[in-house]
DNA sequence: TGTGTTTTGGTCTCATTAAACATAATATTC
DNA sequence: GAATATTATGTTTAATGAGACCAAAACACA
Protein backbone atom coordinates (compact mmCIF):
# COMPACT_ATOMS: atom_id res chain seq x y z
CA UNK A 1 0.00 0.00 0.00
CA UNK A 2 2.53 2.29 0.40
CA UNK A 3 4.18 2.17 -2.62
CA UNK A 4 0.96 2.05 -4.02
CA UNK A 5 0.87 6.09 -2.99
CA UNK A 6 4.28 6.95 -4.49
CA UNK A 7 2.58 6.75 -7.71
CA UNK A 8 0.06 9.88 -6.99
CA UNK A 9 1.10 12.89 -9.28
CA UNK A 10 0.04 16.33 -7.73
CA UNK A 11 -0.91 19.45 -9.91
CA UNK A 12 -1.90 22.72 -9.62
CA UNK A 13 -4.80 24.24 -12.01
CA UNK A 14 -5.39 27.87 -12.08
CA UNK A 15 -8.81 29.39 -12.74
CA UNK A 16 -8.55 33.33 -14.20
CA UNK A 17 -11.90 35.05 -14.69
CA UNK A 18 -12.26 38.16 -15.95
CA UNK A 19 -14.70 40.61 -17.52
CA UNK A 20 -14.30 41.32 -20.96
CA UNK A 21 -16.63 42.57 -23.62
CA UNK A 22 -20.31 42.63 -20.94
CA UNK A 23 -19.33 38.77 -20.01
CA UNK A 24 -17.41 36.59 -17.86
CA UNK A 25 -14.38 35.28 -19.41
CA UNK A 26 -12.00 32.50 -18.31
CA UNK A 27 -8.38 32.19 -19.81
CA UNK A 28 -7.53 28.46 -21.36
CA UNK A 29 -4.87 27.04 -22.82
CA UNK A 30 -5.22 24.73 -25.75
CA UNK A 31 -3.52 20.81 -24.86
CA UNK A 32 -1.23 20.44 -27.44
CA UNK A 33 -0.62 16.48 -26.79
CA UNK A 34 -2.59 13.65 -25.24
CA UNK A 35 -4.34 12.78 -23.52
CA UNK A 36 -7.17 15.44 -24.69
CA UNK A 37 -5.28 16.52 -26.93
CA UNK A 38 -6.81 19.89 -29.15
CA UNK A 39 -9.32 20.52 -26.28
CA UNK A 40 -9.31 23.56 -23.95
CA UNK A 41 -7.89 23.24 -20.00
CA UNK A 42 -7.10 25.70 -17.53
CA UNK A 43 -3.70 26.63 -17.23
CA UNK A 44 -1.71 23.72 -14.90
CA UNK A 45 1.42 21.92 -14.18
CA UNK A 46 3.05 19.41 -11.65
CA UNK A 47 3.90 21.10 -7.93
CA UNK A 48 7.89 21.08 -7.23
CA UNK A 49 9.19 19.83 -4.01
CA UNK A 50 10.73 22.51 -3.48
CA UNK A 51 7.51 25.05 -3.34
CA UNK A 52 4.53 25.30 -1.49
CA UNK A 53 1.09 24.73 -3.24
CA UNK A 54 0.73 28.39 -3.52
CA UNK A 55 4.16 29.62 -5.15
CA UNK A 56 3.14 26.80 -7.61
CA UNK A 57 0.08 27.90 -8.56
CA UNK A 58 1.98 31.45 -9.22
CA UNK A 59 5.00 30.02 -10.93
CA UNK A 60 2.81 27.82 -13.08
CA UNK A 61 0.99 30.94 -14.21
CA UNK A 62 3.95 33.03 -15.07
CA UNK A 63 5.17 29.77 -17.48
CA UNK A 64 1.79 29.07 -19.24
CA UNK A 65 0.10 32.62 -19.11
CA UNK A 66 3.38 35.14 -18.58
CA UNK A 67 0.45 36.14 -16.37
CA UNK A 68 2.37 37.83 -13.24
CA UNK A 69 1.59 39.87 -9.91
CA UNK A 70 -2.07 38.41 -9.06
CA UNK A 71 -4.22 37.34 -6.16
CA UNK A 72 -4.76 33.72 -6.34
CA UNK A 73 -6.70 31.87 -3.78
CA UNK A 74 -6.89 27.78 -3.48
CA UNK A 75 -10.66 26.86 -4.24
CA UNK A 76 -10.89 22.63 -3.96
CA UNK A 77 -8.55 19.88 -4.62
CA UNK A 78 -9.77 17.10 -6.71
CA UNK A 79 -8.52 13.82 -6.62
CA UNK A 80 -11.31 11.22 -8.86
CA UNK A 81 -9.36 8.35 -9.68
CA UNK A 82 -10.48 8.78 -13.03
CA UNK A 83 -10.46 12.60 -13.48
CA UNK A 84 -7.24 11.67 -15.90
CA UNK A 85 -7.20 8.93 -18.44
CA UNK A 86 -3.66 7.32 -18.16
CA UNK A 87 -2.31 8.14 -14.57
CA UNK A 88 -3.67 9.07 -10.84
CA UNK A 89 -3.19 12.66 -10.92
CA UNK A 90 -4.53 14.92 -8.03
CA UNK A 91 -4.96 18.56 -8.50
CA UNK A 92 -5.03 21.79 -6.44
CA UNK A 93 -7.42 24.43 -7.68
CA UNK A 94 -6.77 27.92 -7.58
CA UNK A 95 -8.51 30.64 -8.88
CA UNK A 96 -8.29 34.48 -9.62
CA UNK A 97 -9.99 37.68 -10.75
CA UNK A 98 -8.17 40.02 -12.62
CA UNK A 99 -8.68 43.02 -14.61
CA UNK A 100 -8.22 42.78 -17.98
CA UNK A 101 -6.37 45.73 -18.44
CA UNK A 102 -3.54 44.27 -16.25
CA UNK A 103 -2.90 41.08 -18.21
CA UNK A 104 -1.24 41.36 -21.44
CA UNK A 105 -1.95 38.45 -23.18
CA UNK A 106 -1.50 38.08 -27.03
CA UNK A 107 -4.82 35.73 -27.57
CA UNK A 108 -3.34 32.85 -29.78
CA UNK A 109 -4.54 29.76 -31.18
CA UNK A 110 -3.14 28.16 -27.77
CA UNK A 111 -4.13 30.69 -25.19
CA UNK A 112 -6.98 32.76 -25.15
CA UNK A 113 -9.88 33.92 -23.03
CA UNK A 114 -13.44 31.98 -23.27
CA UNK A 115 -16.50 32.99 -22.30
CA UNK A 116 -18.01 30.81 -19.50
CA UNK A 117 -21.27 30.57 -20.71
CA UNK A 118 -20.31 29.65 -24.27
CA UNK A 119 -17.16 27.22 -23.15
CA UNK A 120 -15.00 24.85 -25.72
CA UNK A 121 -14.54 21.44 -25.29
CA UNK A 122 -12.49 21.07 -22.48
CA UNK A 123 -9.95 18.66 -21.24
CA UNK A 124 -10.29 16.63 -18.06
CA UNK A 125 -12.87 17.75 -15.72
CA UNK A 126 -12.48 20.93 -15.86
CA UNK A 127 -15.62 22.31 -16.93
CA UNK A 128 -16.96 21.06 -13.13
CA UNK A 129 -13.45 23.27 -11.48
CA UNK A 130 -14.50 26.27 -13.90
CA UNK A 131 -18.48 26.13 -12.21
CA UNK A 132 -17.10 25.92 -8.89
CA UNK A 133 -14.96 28.82 -8.93
CA UNK A 134 -18.03 30.56 -10.26
CA UNK A 135 -20.00 29.24 -7.52
CA UNK A 136 -17.18 30.81 -5.25
CA UNK A 137 -17.17 33.74 -6.94
CA UNK A 138 -21.10 34.48 -6.43
CA UNK A 139 -20.16 33.67 -2.75
CA UNK A 140 -17.35 36.48 -2.84
CA UNK A 141 -19.36 38.81 -4.31
CA UNK A 142 -22.12 38.20 -0.87
CA UNK A 143 -19.33 39.24 1.16
CA UNK A 144 -17.13 42.17 -0.26
CA UNK A 145 -17.83 43.72 -3.77
CA UNK A 146 -15.37 41.84 -5.73
CA UNK A 147 -15.50 43.61 -8.53
CA UNK A 148 -12.61 46.01 -7.51
CA UNK A 149 -10.50 43.00 -9.02
CA UNK A 150 -12.48 42.79 -12.46
CA UNK A 151 -13.29 46.24 -13.28
CA UNK A 152 -10.44 48.36 -14.54
CA UNK A 153 -8.94 50.61 -12.06
CA UNK A 154 -11.67 53.37 -13.21
CA UNK A 155 -14.23 52.21 -14.09
CA UNK A 156 -18.26 54.04 -14.02
CA UNK A 157 -21.15 53.30 -11.93
CA UNK A 158 -22.94 51.38 -14.54
CA UNK A 159 -19.78 49.06 -15.44
CA UNK A 160 -19.96 47.99 -11.47
CA UNK A 161 -23.55 47.10 -11.59
CA UNK A 162 -23.03 44.97 -15.24
CA UNK A 163 -20.50 43.18 -13.23
CA UNK A 164 -22.88 42.44 -10.35
CA UNK A 165 -25.37 41.60 -12.76
CA UNK A 166 -23.23 39.20 -14.89
CA UNK A 167 -21.80 37.25 -11.74
CA UNK A 168 -25.11 37.27 -9.83
CA UNK A 169 -26.88 36.36 -13.35
CA UNK A 170 -30.32 38.59 -12.38
CA UNK A 171 -30.87 42.62 -13.65
CA UNK A 172 -30.78 44.97 -10.23
CA UNK A 173 -32.88 47.63 -10.08
CA UNK A 174 -30.43 50.82 -11.16
CA UNK A 175 -31.38 53.60 -8.61
CA UNK A 176 -30.95 51.33 -5.68
CA UNK A 177 -28.17 49.65 -6.90
CA UNK A 178 -26.30 53.04 -7.29
CA UNK A 179 -27.40 54.25 -4.02
CA UNK A 180 -26.03 51.12 -2.45
CA UNK A 181 -22.78 51.53 -4.60
CA UNK A 182 -21.89 54.73 -3.40
CA UNK A 183 -22.39 53.82 0.03
CA UNK A 184 -19.81 50.86 -0.21
CA UNK A 185 -16.58 51.70 1.80
CA UNK A 186 -13.63 52.38 -0.25
CA UNK A 187 -15.37 53.77 -3.34
CA UNK A 188 -13.84 57.18 -4.75
CA UNK A 189 -15.75 59.43 -6.96
CA UNK A 190 -13.20 60.70 -9.18
CA UNK A 191 -13.65 64.22 -11.13
CA UNK A 192 -13.30 62.42 -14.18
CA UNK A 193 -15.51 61.32 -16.75
CA UNK A 194 -15.54 58.46 -19.95
CA UNK A 195 -16.07 60.80 -23.43
CA UNK A 196 -15.77 58.50 -26.09
CA UNK A 197 -18.80 57.80 -26.16
CA UNK A 198 -22.02 59.15 -28.24
CA UNK A 199 -23.83 59.50 -25.04
CA UNK A 200 -23.62 61.64 -21.83
CA UNK A 201 -20.62 61.31 -19.92
CA UNK A 202 -20.39 58.87 -16.87
CA UNK A 203 -18.66 59.69 -13.62
CA UNK A 204 -15.36 57.29 -13.29
CA UNK A 205 -14.82 55.87 -9.80
CA UNK A 206 -12.01 54.12 -7.57
CA UNK A 207 -11.17 51.79 -5.21
CA UNK A 208 -9.16 53.74 -2.54
CA UNK A 209 -7.30 50.43 -1.54
CA UNK A 210 -8.36 46.70 -1.28
CA UNK A 211 -11.44 45.44 1.16
CA UNK A 212 -11.59 41.88 1.95
CA UNK A 213 -13.78 42.50 5.14
CA UNK A 214 -16.20 41.08 6.36
CA UNK A 215 -18.72 43.37 5.63
CA UNK A 216 -21.62 41.97 3.53
CA UNK A 217 -22.32 44.07 0.50
CA UNK A 218 -26.12 44.04 -0.17
CA UNK A 219 -26.21 44.75 -3.44
CA UNK A 220 -28.49 41.35 -4.16
CA UNK A 221 -31.36 40.01 -2.77
CA UNK A 222 -33.88 37.12 -3.27
CA UNK A 223 -36.86 38.56 -2.60
CA UNK A 224 -39.46 40.09 -5.30
CA UNK A 225 -41.89 42.50 -3.77
CA UNK A 226 -45.38 40.97 -5.07
CA UNK A 227 -48.02 43.97 -6.77
CA UNK A 228 -50.75 44.42 -5.38
CA UNK B 1 11.85 17.91 -13.13
CA UNK B 2 9.22 15.28 -13.93
CA UNK B 3 10.82 12.96 -11.77
CA UNK B 4 10.90 15.04 -8.59
CA UNK B 5 7.42 15.71 -9.10
CA UNK B 6 6.76 11.71 -8.20
CA UNK B 7 8.21 11.41 -4.92
CA UNK B 8 5.05 13.53 -3.69
CA UNK B 9 3.24 11.94 -1.00
CA UNK B 10 -0.28 12.83 -0.63
CA UNK B 11 -2.54 12.03 2.57
CA UNK B 12 -6.04 13.20 4.00
CA UNK B 13 -6.54 14.16 7.63
CA UNK B 14 -9.49 14.51 9.28
CA UNK B 15 -10.34 17.08 11.91
CA UNK B 16 -13.19 15.70 14.13
CA UNK B 17 -15.06 18.25 16.34
CA UNK B 18 -17.45 17.55 18.45
CA UNK B 19 -18.96 18.94 22.37
CA UNK B 20 -18.27 17.05 25.62
CA UNK B 21 -18.56 18.53 28.49
CA UNK B 22 -19.82 22.18 27.65
CA UNK B 23 -16.31 22.16 25.66
CA UNK B 24 -15.40 22.18 21.96
CA UNK B 25 -13.24 18.92 21.69
CA UNK B 26 -11.08 17.27 18.74
CA UNK B 27 -10.12 13.77 18.43
CA UNK B 28 -6.81 13.37 18.28
CA UNK B 29 -4.22 10.60 18.39
CA UNK B 30 -0.88 9.88 19.56
CA UNK B 31 1.83 8.92 16.87
CA UNK B 32 4.16 6.15 17.60
CA UNK B 33 6.68 6.93 15.39
CA UNK B 34 8.96 9.20 14.54
CA UNK B 35 8.84 11.58 13.15
CA UNK B 36 7.27 13.46 16.03
CA UNK B 37 6.76 10.47 18.30
CA UNK B 38 4.53 11.11 20.93
CA UNK B 39 2.75 14.23 19.66
CA UNK B 40 -1.09 14.33 18.94
CA UNK B 41 -2.23 14.27 15.81
CA UNK B 42 -5.19 15.01 14.08
CA UNK B 43 -5.83 11.14 12.21
CA UNK B 44 -4.95 10.79 8.98
CA UNK B 45 -3.49 8.34 6.27
CA UNK B 46 -1.96 8.07 2.99
CA UNK B 47 -4.32 8.20 -0.38
CA UNK B 48 -4.99 4.78 -1.91
CA UNK B 49 -4.70 5.00 -6.24
CA UNK B 50 -8.24 3.61 -6.23
CA UNK B 51 -9.99 6.05 -3.89
CA UNK B 52 -10.96 9.61 -4.16
CA UNK B 53 -10.12 12.29 -1.99
CA UNK B 54 -13.25 11.70 0.24
CA UNK B 55 -13.53 8.51 0.02
CA UNK B 56 -9.84 8.32 1.35
CA UNK B 57 -11.29 10.55 3.98
CA UNK B 58 -14.15 8.61 5.39
CA UNK B 59 -11.52 5.16 5.05
CA UNK B 60 -9.00 6.79 7.48
CA UNK B 61 -11.34 7.42 9.49
CA UNK B 62 -13.19 4.34 9.55
CA UNK B 63 -9.46 2.51 10.13
CA UNK B 64 -8.55 4.78 13.03
CA UNK B 65 -11.39 5.71 14.97
CA UNK B 66 -14.31 3.02 13.99
CA UNK B 67 -16.30 5.82 12.72
CA UNK B 68 -18.17 5.63 10.48
CA UNK B 69 -21.09 6.95 8.51
CA UNK B 70 -20.38 11.12 9.28
CA UNK B 71 -20.74 14.15 7.66
CA UNK B 72 -17.00 15.29 6.01
CA UNK B 73 -16.28 18.35 3.98
CA UNK B 74 -13.12 19.15 2.80
CA UNK B 75 -11.24 22.15 4.28
CA UNK B 76 -8.14 22.97 2.50
CA UNK B 77 -4.92 21.29 1.18
CA UNK B 78 -1.64 21.93 3.11
CA UNK B 79 1.61 21.88 0.73
CA UNK B 80 4.47 23.66 2.50
CA UNK B 81 7.53 21.72 1.42
CA UNK B 82 8.49 21.77 5.09
CA UNK B 83 5.35 20.78 7.11
CA UNK B 84 6.90 17.19 7.15
CA UNK B 85 10.43 16.89 8.33
CA UNK B 86 11.49 13.73 6.14
CA UNK B 87 9.77 13.58 3.34
CA UNK B 88 7.54 16.20 0.76
CA UNK B 89 4.00 15.48 1.97
CA UNK B 90 1.06 17.24 0.71
CA UNK B 91 -2.33 17.03 2.72
CA UNK B 92 -5.84 17.40 1.96
CA UNK B 93 -7.55 18.51 5.28
CA UNK B 94 -10.91 17.58 5.82
CA UNK B 95 -13.71 18.43 8.87
CA UNK B 96 -16.63 16.67 10.24
CA UNK B 97 -18.86 17.99 13.20
CA UNK B 98 -20.30 14.68 15.19
CA UNK B 99 -22.22 14.17 17.45
CA UNK B 100 -20.53 12.32 20.63
CA UNK B 101 -23.32 10.35 21.81
CA UNK B 102 -22.90 8.63 17.69
CA UNK B 103 -19.26 8.01 18.25
CA UNK B 104 -18.88 5.47 20.28
CA UNK B 105 -14.74 5.69 21.48
CA UNK B 106 -12.84 3.45 23.66
CA UNK B 107 -10.90 6.79 25.25
CA UNK B 108 -6.93 5.38 25.65
CA UNK B 109 -3.57 6.87 25.86
CA UNK B 110 -3.25 6.52 22.12
CA UNK B 111 -6.90 8.22 21.24
CA UNK B 112 -9.17 10.44 22.80
CA UNK B 113 -10.92 14.23 22.93
CA UNK B 114 -8.78 17.21 23.58
CA UNK B 115 -10.21 20.54 24.31
CA UNK B 116 -9.61 22.98 21.51
CA UNK B 117 -9.03 25.62 24.08
CA UNK B 118 -6.44 23.84 25.49
CA UNK B 119 -4.58 21.33 22.92
CA UNK B 120 -1.59 19.37 23.92
CA UNK B 121 1.62 19.43 21.92
CA UNK B 122 0.87 18.50 18.21
CA UNK B 123 2.46 17.16 15.46
CA UNK B 124 3.14 18.73 11.95
CA UNK B 125 0.74 21.47 10.80
CA UNK B 126 -2.03 20.29 12.69
CA UNK B 127 -3.05 23.28 15.10
CA UNK B 128 -2.71 25.34 12.37
CA UNK B 129 -5.40 22.96 10.72
CA UNK B 130 -7.76 22.27 13.89
CA UNK B 131 -7.52 26.57 14.00
CA UNK B 132 -8.80 26.45 10.30
CA UNK B 133 -11.24 23.83 10.75
CA UNK B 134 -12.85 26.01 13.49
CA UNK B 135 -13.09 29.38 11.67
CA UNK B 136 -15.01 27.12 8.99
CA UNK B 137 -17.12 25.87 11.83
CA UNK B 138 -17.71 29.62 12.34
CA UNK B 139 -18.36 30.20 9.30
CA UNK B 140 -21.13 27.27 9.10
CA UNK B 141 -23.15 28.73 11.72
CA UNK B 142 -23.39 31.62 10.04
CA UNK B 143 -25.53 29.63 7.45
CA UNK B 144 -27.13 27.11 9.27
CA UNK B 145 -27.68 25.94 12.96
CA UNK B 146 -24.69 23.27 12.81
CA UNK B 147 -25.93 22.26 15.84
CA UNK B 148 -28.00 19.74 14.50
CA UNK B 149 -24.18 18.10 14.04
CA UNK B 150 -23.26 18.66 16.91
CA UNK B 151 -25.88 18.28 20.19
CA UNK B 152 -27.20 14.24 20.47
CA UNK B 153 -30.47 13.76 18.82
CA UNK B 154 -32.77 15.39 21.59
CA UNK B 155 -31.43 18.48 22.93
CA UNK B 156 -32.48 21.04 25.07
CA UNK B 157 -33.02 24.83 24.35
CA UNK B 158 -30.32 26.14 26.70
CA UNK B 159 -27.81 23.17 25.24
CA UNK B 160 -28.23 24.69 21.64
CA UNK B 161 -27.53 27.79 23.16
CA UNK B 162 -24.47 26.76 24.66
CA UNK B 163 -23.40 25.29 21.59
CA UNK B 164 -23.58 28.57 19.59
CA UNK B 165 -21.78 30.33 22.50
CA UNK B 166 -18.96 27.87 22.46
CA UNK B 167 -18.72 28.29 18.61
CA UNK B 168 -18.90 31.94 18.44
CA UNK B 169 -16.86 32.71 21.54
CA UNK B 170 -19.59 35.04 22.72
CA UNK B 171 -22.86 35.04 25.23
CA UNK B 172 -25.99 35.31 23.82
CA UNK B 173 -29.41 37.09 25.49
CA UNK B 174 -31.60 34.09 26.28
CA UNK B 175 -34.91 35.26 25.28
CA UNK B 176 -33.49 36.44 21.88
CA UNK B 177 -31.77 33.26 21.69
CA UNK B 178 -34.72 31.22 22.16
CA UNK B 179 -37.25 33.19 20.04
CA UNK B 180 -34.79 32.61 17.17
CA UNK B 181 -34.52 28.96 17.47
CA UNK B 182 -37.88 28.55 17.49
CA UNK B 183 -37.83 29.81 14.14
CA UNK B 184 -35.66 27.64 13.26
CA UNK B 185 -36.89 25.53 9.69
CA UNK B 186 -36.88 21.80 11.29
CA UNK B 187 -36.55 22.32 14.59
CA UNK B 188 -39.77 20.24 16.68
CA UNK B 189 -40.86 20.90 20.15
CA UNK B 190 -41.00 17.08 21.52
CA UNK B 191 -43.08 16.09 24.31
CA UNK B 192 -40.09 15.14 26.69
CA UNK B 193 -38.48 17.05 29.12
CA UNK B 194 -34.86 16.45 30.80
CA UNK B 195 -35.29 14.63 34.30
CA UNK B 196 -31.87 13.89 36.21
CA UNK B 197 -31.01 17.37 37.20
CA UNK B 198 -32.56 18.74 40.41
CA UNK B 199 -33.74 22.41 38.51
CA UNK B 200 -36.57 22.69 36.90
CA UNK B 201 -36.98 19.71 33.74
CA UNK B 202 -36.40 21.23 30.04
CA UNK B 203 -38.05 20.74 27.16
CA UNK B 204 -36.62 18.58 24.74
CA UNK B 205 -36.34 19.29 20.71
CA UNK B 206 -34.69 17.53 18.12
CA UNK B 207 -34.52 18.46 14.09
CA UNK B 208 -36.89 16.95 11.95
CA UNK B 209 -34.27 16.24 8.63
CA UNK B 210 -30.64 17.78 7.79
CA UNK B 211 -31.05 21.62 6.94
CA UNK B 212 -28.22 22.25 4.54
CA UNK B 213 -29.64 25.06 3.12
CA UNK B 214 -28.64 29.06 2.57
CA UNK B 215 -31.15 30.52 4.69
CA UNK B 216 -28.99 32.30 7.16
CA UNK B 217 -29.09 31.88 10.94
CA UNK B 218 -29.15 35.58 12.67
CA UNK B 219 -28.37 33.99 15.56
CA UNK B 220 -25.07 36.41 15.95
CA UNK B 221 -24.86 40.09 15.60
CA UNK B 222 -21.48 41.98 16.11
CA UNK B 223 -23.52 45.24 17.25
CA UNK B 224 -23.95 46.29 20.60
CA UNK B 225 -26.58 48.73 21.03
CA UNK B 226 -25.50 51.89 23.56
CA UNK B 227 -26.92 52.92 26.49
CA UNK B 228 -28.02 56.27 26.28
C1' DT C 1 -32.11 72.69 -33.27
C1' DG C 2 -33.98 68.57 -32.37
C1' DT C 3 -33.67 63.64 -31.57
C1' DG C 4 -31.89 59.87 -29.16
C1' DT C 5 -29.49 57.75 -25.58
C1' DT C 6 -27.38 57.54 -21.19
C1' DT C 7 -26.39 59.34 -16.64
C1' DT C 8 -27.90 61.13 -12.53
C1' DG C 9 -30.36 61.64 -8.16
C1' DG C 10 -34.48 60.83 -3.81
C1' DT C 11 -38.47 59.16 -1.35
C1' DC C 12 -41.71 56.15 0.34
C1' DT C 13 -43.42 51.72 2.13
C1' DC C 14 -42.85 47.46 4.06
C1' DA C 15 -40.44 43.73 6.29
C1' DT C 16 -36.82 42.10 8.97
C1' DT C 17 -33.63 42.30 12.57
C1' DA C 18 -31.10 43.53 16.77
C1' DA C 19 -31.12 44.59 21.29
C1' DA C 20 -32.81 45.54 25.73
C1' DC C 21 -35.31 44.00 29.53
C1' DA C 22 -38.26 41.23 34.24
C1' DT C 23 -41.02 37.85 36.25
C1' DA C 24 -43.52 33.70 37.03
C1' DA C 25 -43.42 28.57 36.96
C1' DT C 26 -41.34 24.17 38.04
C1' DA C 27 -38.75 20.81 40.28
C1' DT C 28 -35.32 19.34 43.95
C1' DT C 29 -33.25 19.41 48.28
C1' DC C 30 -33.00 20.35 52.91
C1' DG D 1 -42.55 24.67 53.30
C1' DA D 2 -38.53 27.42 52.44
C1' DA D 3 -34.60 28.08 49.70
C1' DT D 4 -32.54 27.52 45.37
C1' DA D 5 -31.61 26.91 40.66
C1' DT D 6 -33.25 26.51 36.21
C1' DT D 7 -36.75 26.97 32.57
C1' DA D 8 -39.90 29.65 30.17
C1' DT D 9 -41.93 33.65 28.06
C1' DG D 10 -43.32 38.97 25.05
C1' DT D 11 -42.93 43.67 23.96
C1' DT D 12 -40.87 47.72 22.57
C1' DT D 13 -37.49 50.55 20.12
C1' DA D 14 -34.45 51.57 16.65
C1' DA D 15 -31.98 50.54 12.61
C1' DT D 16 -31.38 48.61 8.32
C1' DG D 17 -32.53 46.87 3.95
C1' DA D 18 -35.37 45.72 -0.14
C1' DG D 19 -37.98 47.14 -3.61
C1' DA D 20 -40.81 50.18 -6.24
C1' DC D 21 -41.00 54.23 -8.83
C1' DC D 22 -39.59 59.27 -12.73
C1' DA D 23 -37.90 63.27 -14.46
C1' DA D 24 -34.27 66.25 -15.71
C1' DA D 25 -29.57 67.01 -17.46
C1' DA D 26 -25.68 66.04 -20.58
C1' DC D 27 -23.72 64.87 -24.67
C1' DA D 28 -23.44 63.24 -29.73
C1' DC D 29 -25.03 63.29 -33.97
C1' DA D 30 -27.83 64.32 -37.83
Amino acid sequence: MFNETKTHEITVDVVILTIINNAIQVLLVKRLNEPFKDKWAIPGGYVRLSENLDQAALRVLKERTNVDNIYLEQLYTFGDPLRHPNSRVITCAYFALVRAEDIKIISSPELGWHKVSNLPPLAFDHKEIIEYSLKRTRERLEICPVCYQLLNEKFTLTEMQKSYELIMEKKLDKRNFRKKALATPGLIELDEYTKSSSKRPARLYTFENIQLNSKRAHFISNKKKEKK
